[in-house]
DNA sequence: AAACTGCGGGAAATCGATTACCACCACGCT
DNA sequence: AGCGTGGTGGTAATCGATTTCCCGCAGTTT
């Protein structure tokens, strides 16, 4: 409740005072300096973060807006940045979106008004609206997904190719019926994984079916839903990539009650390599991706452009992934 | 950039009747509503949160400090928690503190700074400290643990009692050397946990043996290393109460590489219901934790009290752990 | 000794909203 | 006609910091 007049008149020196000798900008007299600091632990003072920001025009926090917080890939993200962050003198506001794009506005607009130092997004859609930002020239970087309207830099994975290779490996182990269990329409993350799919069927001359492909969100219901879809019809695929771990919770739920097992019954990929993906029999091939990485780096990416003010391209950089193969994807397993 | 005096000034009225007309507190000529609405839209006007909030000395942010973002029963926790707060119109800042109390204190000195209306933690230690906000009188929950100093509204899980059944299950199972991978010493729920599993071994009049005890971080290298000392001693344990899934995962893969198949070799109940404790085999016996309930009543609370200022009894409330029997504690596993 | 330089610190403006206070007008009542 | 009364809207104070501007003093230069 102490503000900085109250520690001044302790002090028996100015506010402004008392301010310089708190931020050390300038050089104050030691004796005051003692003075105030000695004011300052008496009172107890904390300086009004909000009355600083308002003065200062800026804010030592970023927001970080994902679908997801129970999403280990999200999280492991969310890690990142708040490593970087949190290094740099940042705070981070997470902002959980559920691919739900009303929700996503809402957090944006907060992100305005609180006047955010910058905002780090895995946008629902590649046309999410993010106008309240780009008018007061707030920072964004892109993790993960693209962002269609605005110029901001992006941290993405190269989905399509490790989609591609992903079917390859499975064209290899002589899987015939390769299906897809990918996100929802619109999200740049599983258009690109089904982009990656279909060329992956090009190359080994294997002609796309739809009916080998279900679309859901990306939760362990998702693909719960889309396995049993996909499972219990007849000639059903003898293999899927599957796109996200969290989905893989799903599938391999429904593959448990219909006695199916992976690798020989069902080959499976899964993007996002699991804590647990070792500890099931027979292993679970993932694509793993770098997502504490990607995190940072987009952290880091905003933190320059913050302190650049404006002036600095655009990038956008790339990642790749790293198909790990383990058991769940070959004939063969141990 | 637009500010309000700007959209006054285009509007033709007063700053007053720009405010009034925004939030609708007073009635305002629908005339002038109307030329302010234009306005408003014009300017692409956003308010500035920073002055409503310092003039009206509240916020709508709330902290959560939790020790790890990545741990899945925190996230879960999180998402209650961010569920209840963004329906009430309130946003989650979100602080990793990693178990280090040097972490955890700053940020608490962030929350205190940025004047935030309340603050959800799950305090490193029993005594960690939070005066720069009870100065402030800044509402507090604590939720998974305790804090010994401040009076401040609690949500926590009877984890004694919980550690104590799951030893009783362990005994009833024909374990005769039950060992115990606790928590770091200090933190609540590690200790809590620890007196529980020797309530359990005093109930079947079996004696604490110090070496099969060992105390870890609550992550999976945490619970690699306990294993791998615990299980290539002489005289190793024949059933482990794990403290955390995360500890699990290591666990369960040094158990792996050792050749031991959990159930037979190694009873293990482990604490919090991962996704993935039906997928491998045998399943993971588990005490599930209602860590989404914890979080939307410990936000509930902290609302409640943030409405109140601050007349209100603090409460305490514990919640019960379900122990949910699977075959990795079943000599007989399916 | 006068003029100049530099530095430390105080008074007051400033950030951008909300709101207390007051002036004004229209209306209704006696 | 005169006098409340209530609803509207403008002026200015306010929140609590930072920062600009300026003054005075000490030390240096000519």
């Amino acid at each position: 409740m102490a503000t900085i007049s109250d520690v001044a008149a302790l002090a028996g020196v100015s506010t402004a005072t008392v301010s310089r000798a708190l931020n050390g900008k300038s050089t104050v007299d030691p004796v005051l300096a003692e003075r105030v600091a000695r004011a300052v632990e008496e009172l107890g003072y904390t300086p009004n973060g909000l009355a600083r920001s308002l003065r200062r025009r800026e804010t030592a926090v970023l927001a970080l807006i994902i679908s997801d917080v129970e999403n280990p890939f999200f999280t492991a993200i969310a890690r990142g940045v708040e490593d970087t962050a949190q290094a740099a003198g940042y705070s981070v506001m997470l902002c959980n979106s559920d691919e739900n794009t009303a929700k996503e506005r809402r957090y944006v607009e907060v992100a305005a008004q609180e006047r955010l130092a910058g905002v780090i997004m895995s946008p629902t859609t590649g046309d999410s609206d993010v106008r309240p930002l780009t008018t007061h020239r707030t920072p964004i970087v892109t993790v993960d997904r693209r962002l269609g309207s605005a110029d901001c830099d992006a941290v993405l994975l190269d989905s399509r190719a490790a989609a591609r290779e992903a079917v390859r490996h499975l064209v290899s182990q002589g899987y015939q019926r390769i299906g897809c269990i990918a996100g929802p329409p619109g999200v740049t993350t599983a258009d690109d994984r089904l982009d990656g799919y279909r060329d992956g069927l090009r190359d080994a001359g294997r002609k796309y079916v739809a009916k080998l492909v279900r679309r859901c969100d990306f939760r362990e219901t998702g693909g719960r839903e889309a396995a049993t879809q996909l499972l219990t019809k007849p000639d059903p695929p003898d293999a899927l990539l599957v796109s996200s771990s969290t989905m893989s919770v799903g599938v391999l739920q429904v593959m448990a009650e219909l006695g199916l097992r992976s690798g020989r019954d069902v080959g499976i990929v899964s993007f996002d390599d699991a804590p647990w993906a070792t500890l099931i029999s027979p292993a679970l091939t993932v694509v793993a991706q770098p997502a504490h990485a990607m995190g940072q780096l987009a952290a880091r990416l905003l933190l320059d452009h913050i302190a650049d003010a404006g002036s600095r391209a655009t990038t956008t950089t790339t990642m790749a992934a790293q198909l790990i193969i383990r058991g769940s994807s070959t004939r063969s397993d141990a």
